[in-house]
DNA sequence: GATGAATGAGAGTTCATTCAT
DNA sequence: GATGAATGAACTCTCATTCAT
C-alpha cells in the first residue's frame, strides 16, 4: 500500500520486525533527548541492546532509522485513533468525539509525535513524500468526518473550509506537543480539548444554524 | 531589554552589525536548503563573503549563528507587522487586518519563518528561552487585540479562549510555511487568509451575537 | 593501585594494551623530535601504524596519550631498576650499585626520560598528580636505601639530608638527559656515574667516619 | 657580545626597550599560568597594554618573545647575583655565600626561572644555542669559584668534579622551582640552602681534609 | 608608530559505515 | 546472524601573522 520498503540483510521477517521495533523504541527516546543529528548510530545500537554491526544488518543508513521511526509513529497514532472512533454514525457529536480522541492519542504519544514533528524534515527527498502522504491520510480522516456532518446539515462549511478545518485540527493536536512549554503549563488536556473544539467548531454550528432559522 | 548578547572579538559596533547581517542572510539561505546541522560554518563564511577566520571574529560558535538568525527573524517579523498595524482603533475590523497583516508578513518571509520554526529547537538550553520569549511576545500582541475586541463587545470569548485563539493565529501563520507542500498548492495567500479568518473568528461574531439577541 | 584509568571504546583488553604500546612508542619518538604541542594526533596515528579514527578508539584526547607516555615510562624505569637491584643486602656498596643502576636505566631510556621530563607539565591538573606520585615513589626507593645505610652506620645523614639526597640522585639522573648537550660531550656514562657518586656520597663516608674515630 | 639580535620595525631604541620590557613582563605571567604554547599573541599584546599590530612592530614572531623572555631572565639572574657576590676574596666561605646568593635569587625569581626552565626547549634550533650559552656562563661562574677554592687548598676536587659540581649547583637551584610541589612543602629556603650546601660541599672539606691530616 | 579586522592553514575530534572474524 | 575494530572524510574552531588605514 505504497509503503517505502527498507531493505535488510536478514531474511527472517519476524526477526526484522522484532529488531526494528527495538530500534525504533530506542531511537525515539534518544531523538527526543538529543535530536536526530546529535544521536549517534552507536547510541541507538547500544540502547537497542545489540551491536553496531547488527544494527546495520537491519537498515542501510541512519536515515532509514528516522524513516522507520516516523512510519511507526504514524501507524501507532492511526491505530490508536481507530480503536476509539467508530465511524458508523457521523453526527456532529461524533466529529467532536473524534477530535477529542485524536488529541488524547497525541497526548499519550507526546514524545513520539514531537520527535516526528521536529525531525521528519531531516528525511531525504526520497523518503519525505511517504511521510507527508501519511499526514495527508490523517487529514483526510477528519475531512471525511466534517464532510458527512456538513452533508447532514449539522455544519455549515464550504469545501475549502472543510479542507482547512481538517488541517487545523491536525495542527492543533501537534501544537499540544510542540508548544507544551506554554500550553501544558496553562491548560489541562481536557480543558485544552474543550476550548479548542469550541474555537474550531463552536461558531460553525449554533451561529449559522441560528442564522438559517 | 533582555536580549542575549553575543560577544565579538571585533570592536567596531557598526561593522559587527553589518557583518552579522551578511552572516544571517547567508545562513538563512543555507539552513533553508540543508538545515542547520547539514550546513557547515565554512559554507556560511563563504556565502557571507568572508573567510572562516573572519566569521569567528563575530561569533563564538556555530550556535551563535542560529541564535542570531532566530533573533533577527523575530525582529523583522515584528517590525514589519507594526508597520502595517495602527493600534489606534481596535474594532473587529482591525483585528482582522492585523491577522491579514501577520499572514502577509509570514508569506513574505516564508523562508526565514520556516527556518526559525524548524531549527530553533537546536538552540542550547541557554539560548532557547530568549527565542521562546519572543514567540510569547508575538502571541501577546494578538491576545491584546482580541481582548480589546471582546471589551468592546464585538467578540464573545472567555479569557482562556483569547489565549488559545492568539496561539492559534500564530501557528496558523507558521502553518502556511511548514505545510506549504499542501496548502500553497491549493490556496492563494488571500484565499487562505479569508478562510482562516472566517474559521478563526467567523463563528465568534455573528453566531453568538445572534444567539444573544 | 591508584592508577588513572584511560577509557577506551575498544573492549578487548589485550588489544588495548598492544595498540597503546604502539601509540606510546610512536609518540615518544615524535615528542622527542618536536615536543608534545608540535606533534599532531595524525602524526601519532600514522607513526603508530593506524588511522586517526583508530587512535581515538583507544584514547579520548591527545592529553591521554601524554599521560600514557608518562605512565609507561615510569613503569619501565622502575621495572628495569628492580631487575638490577637486589634488595637483600643494603650496605653502602648496594646503595652505590642502585645509583649506578638507575643512571644506566636513565641512559638507556634517555629519549623517554627526557620527553617525560619536559612534557609532563603539559598534563592537566587532573592527571598531573598521578605522575608526580610516581616521581615520589622513585624518590622513596632511594630514601629507603639511604636510610638503611645510615641505620647500619655506613652513612652519616640526618633525615632531612636523606630526603634531599634522594631527590638529588633522581635529578642527577634526569640531568644526564636534559643537559646532554653539555654533559654527554664531556663525560662517558661510567665516568659520570663515578664522579656523581663520589660527589653525592664521597664525603658522607670517609669524612665523617674518620671524624668519628 | 654574541647576543642574538631580534629585529624591530621601530627605530627608536628607547621605545623598543620599553615596549619589550612590557612584553616580557606580560609574557612571563602568562607563560607561567598557561605555558608558552597555550598563550596566544593576542593575550600577550593585551596584557602588555598595546594592540596585536603594535606587538608585531617589535618582534617578528611569537618565538621572538620566548627568546626575549629567556634572555631577559638570564640577565636578571646574573645581575642580581653579581650584586650580592664580591669576587675579591675567594675562600670557601665565599663559595658558600655565592651558592646561597644564587639560591636566593632563584627563589625571588621563581616564576621566571621556572618558565625559562620549562619553555626554553620550545626555542628554535637557531635561538637555543644563545640560551644554552648563557647557562654555561652561569656554570662557569661557579666553576671559577670552586677552582679558586681548590687552588687555595680549601677543597679537594679534580677538574672533572669541579665541572660537575658547578652543574649540580645550577640545577639544585632550578630544582627548587620545578620541584616546588615537593620541596617547598618540606623545607624553608634557608633550610634548603643549608642542607644542599652541606651535601654539595660538606664532605669535600672536613672529610678529606681530615683524611689529609 | 599604532591599530585591529582579515586571513586560512591546520588543529583535535567525531561518527556513519564496512567487513573480517 | 552477530560482532566490534577499523576507517577517514568531514566537522568546528583557533591563532600567528599581515596590512590597509
Amino acid at each position: 500500500m505504497g509503503k517505502k520498503e527498507v531493505p535488510s540483510l536478514v531474511k527472517d521477517e519476524k526477526l526484522i520486525e522484532k529488531r526494528r521495533g527495538e530500534m525504533v523504541k530506542a531511537a525515539v527516546t534518544l531523538f527526543k533527548a538529543n535530536g536526530f543529528h546529535r544521536t549517534t548510530t552507536r547510541e541507538i545500537a547500544k540502547a537497542s541492546g545489540f551491536s553496531i554491526g547488527t544494527l546495520y544488518e537491519y537498515i542501510r543508513s541512519k536515515e532509514d532509522i528516522l524513516y522507520l521511526v516516523c512510519d511507526s509513529i504514524y501507524d501507532s497514532v492511526k491505530n490508536k485513533m481507530q480503536e476509539q472512533v467508530r465511524e458508523t454514525d457521523c453526527t456532529l457529536v461524533h466529529v467532536k468525539q473524534a477530535i477529542a480522541a485524536y488529541f488524547k492519542v497525541v497526548d499519550e504519544m507526546q514524545d513520539e509525535v514531537l520527535v516526528m514533528y521536529q525531525e521528519a524534515k531531516s528525511l531525504s527527498r526520497e523518503a519525505l513524500p511517504y511521510v507527508l502522504k501519511k499526514e495527508l491520510e490523517m487529514t483526510a480522516i477528519f475531512e471525511e468526518l466534517l464532510k458527512r456532518a456538513v452533508d447532514r446539515g449539522e455544519l455549515m462549511l464550504s469545501s475549502d473550509e472543510i479542507r482547512l478545518a481538517a488541517h487545523n485540527i491536525l495542527i492543533h493536536g501537534q501544537m499540544w506537543t510542540f508548544r507544551r512549554w506554554s500550553l501544558q503549563r496553562e491548560y489541562s488536556l481536557d480543558h485544552y480539548i474543550d476550548v479548542q473544539t469550541e474555537l474550531l467548531l463552536g461558531g460553525l454550528v449554533g451561529a449559522r444554524m441560528s442564522a438559517q432559522s
